[in-house]
DNA sequence: TTATAAATTAGCTTGACCGCTAATTACGAC
DNA sequence: GTCGTAATTAGCGGTCAAGCTAATTTATAA
């Protein structure tokens, strides 16, 4: 589960587009103009940030529109702070043991 | 350079040496025992790990004593956090562009 | 229903990653 | 030097991610 955020977040391209998402809700087809990538491409690393739950996917006509989904990247946050000791600083984690 | 440190924390078994760090610094060996995986593999993680600067390795006799890197964590999780706006909430980023 | 645009899925090739065993380096003890 | 322990590097097979083009779905418009 965390697992698959950082996998997603490993991708310069994916990084990227949660950069743009930051700033608003976007459509398949204007995220896949902004970069060199073929519009297929694009799109499956979009499917990958989706299983990653790090962005929302709804059709809106013809158009599907992403928007960026805080809470999880927040908990991913969390996460890394976790093992800086800036959170919870006990003994035992239960992330790291998945 | 934020992308191999997404990169290698995207293994479970990365991150769970990170928490392992956490709590103090650690042999090779001592970690090499936690997990199933041989010795060699363990071993290559902690190259990944120390190539990313997520932890340092230092010589000591004929071990070599692993310590975790907590500015470079703090880094990443920085950087998620400026991706929900928690940090600064401005327009242009200078991370996402690599 | 047909046509057209938006987006994803399918199929393929290439390259990277993961795990192992075997071989090699690095160091301390003798 | 040589022996034994600690650790990494080399090499290999298997699997998975990334990119493309081509084909297919989904939905609106005519």
């Amino acid at each position: 589960m965390t697992n698959s955020v950082f996998s997603a977040l490993s991708h310069p391209l994916r990084r990227q587009v949660m950069t743009l998402l930051r700033k608003g809700p976007k459509t398949s087809g204007e995220l896949a103009e902004v970069f060199d990538a073929s519009w297929p491409t694009v799109s499956r690393h979009l499917a990958v940030l989706k299983d990653a739950d790090l962005i929302t996917a709804e059709r809106k006509g013809t158009s599907v529109i992403y928007r960026a989904n805080t809470s999880v990247i927040e908990d991913a946050a969390a996460a890394l702070l976790a093992l800086v000791g800036k959170d919870n600083g006990d003994d035992d984690m239960k992330e790291a043991a998945e």
